[in-house]
DNA sequence: TTGCATAATTAGGCAAGCCTAATTAACTTA
DNA sequence: TAAGTTAATTAGGCTTGCCTAATTATGCAA
């Protein structure tokens, strides 16, 4: 809240002064150069401004340090990007560098409300007493079978599947797979079946969970699935269509 | 991954240009800079910026329309902003407009792996048949109490209160509250207490899950709590110290 | 204490994205 | 078809955040 009036970049040096002085007590220009990957200069005019903005304490060639304001925002900043770091490393399994990365991406960005919520999420995936971890552990197993066609996959398989053939019992009935339509017919992705390089490739054509789309052509081994989708076409071969799970107004 | 050499002010312009002619038939400068919030001129350089990086076709005073190359990246950037908004209102049960807002501003953040590992938790959480949205719901029962007094909080409050006293036969003997601790110890956070109020001005305070930190002070009714974390000092009253739940090295 | 290496700063420039004011083009309507 | 309105563009300027090259200060070593 209180860092609204720094900008992104300067909310990025503040943390590295922080950084800083909590490893190696003195905060140097060429250091908070070498991890914002800048020019000294460029750090020089850095330390100015957050100088004239009082959060830190700054004159040529001088020590670095913050301010009381300066101190309390670098540490809610650094607070929230660690705590994005765990979200991303414990929740959706991120390896470190990838989850520092992003937390660093979009740190900035959200509202301190949206960051309640992600916290209450993070609590109760990991530590809510009604879960007992199982909740974050099958959704670990998941991620897993989702990664590759490690063996485990076979249950999300099998869950994929039993969702989407109407003899399962426990199918719900307005829910069926994209190949399954006909011409004409308007729906909503509601889930990307198990195959990761099918996934990814649906991923990187925008066909995403609750994307809603029109039939324009339906095809088989030779021809593709034509569909429309936010005004744009979109072709998809038949193994792909068999991949997507969607809901339909009226059941076909 | 076809949108990384736009910056975040082309993404948007391009997104605006997709939803006019989705909408209107036909994008005009006006229209545009409305949707900005810019003014004409600023949308007229950028259009002349995206055609001369072949994402629209775009001459003075004509018609706006997209290349084949800008649908694609139009239309993935669309997608990817209408699924973070699902997830955030369909997950973290944010209302529709901030939901918006919040996507808006953090979808030229996020990687690509990152995104598909969210996807997966949407529908993990939405539709795993394992969890059959009971896990959801259960979360979504959890976000209620955590919002205010409302009378199902008892429920997350006893859940918290359980885990943290020690006649409590289910409780993780590694964790204990804030408040038990004494000087000197370090310790993490693990979980933020029920109240609202409380909850919020830890995370002001930059107190989140997964913050370590040192005991500098033990306070009472009188006194206050001191620790410290990330080289800060952080007062703490009782009530406070009550409701963080922390994990610690040895029990004490 | 002189000289050299390193750190920091100054000076001057550049691109992106925004702005206002002024101008030009295009539509509308009497 | 001439006038007035609205849309779009041009011209010129500003800030942020970066850069390189040149300069100045500092600290250590001979």
């Amino acid at each position: 809240m209180i860092e609204q009036k720094l900008s992104e970049s300067q909310q990025d040096y503040l943390k590295i002064v922080l950084n800083l002085i909590n490893e190696k007590k003195v905060a140097r220009i060429k250091e908070i150069a070498t991890r914002k990957d800048v020019s000294m200069p460029s750090a020089t005019e850095a330390m100015r401004r957050l100088f004239n903005e009082g959060y830190i304490q700054y004159s040529a060639r001088e020590f670095i340090e913050l301010t009381t304001t300066g101190e309390k925002v670098a540490h809610w900043l650094s607070s929230k990007h660690s705590f994005l770091k765990h979200f991303f490393s414990d929740v959706l399994n991120i390896n470190e560098e990838l989850a520092d990365r992003e937390a660093c991406a979009i740190e900035h960005h959200l509202s301190n409300s949206t960051l309640e919520r992600m916290i209450l999420l993070y609590q109760f995936l990991n530590e809510c007493e009604k879960n007992d971890s199982r909740t974050i552990n099958l959704f670990k197993e998941c991620l897993k079978a989702a990664e590759g066609g490690a063996p485990s996959s076979v249950a999300c398989r099998n869950c994929f599947i039993a969702r989407n053939f109407p003899h399962n019992p426990g199918a719900k009935t307005q829910h069926t797979l994209l190949a399954n339509l006909s011409r004409g017919q308007d729906g909503q992705i509601v889930m990307l079946g198990p195959d990761s390089e099918i996934r990814l490739s649906l991923i990187d054509k925008g066909l995403l969970p609750g994307s809603l789309f029109h039939v324009e052509e339906t095809g088989d081994a030779d021809s593709p699935f034509v569909i429309q989708t936010n005004g744009c076409l979109i072709e998809l071969d038949e193994e792909a269509a068999k991949m997507i799970e969607v809901a339909i107004e009226q059941p076909k």
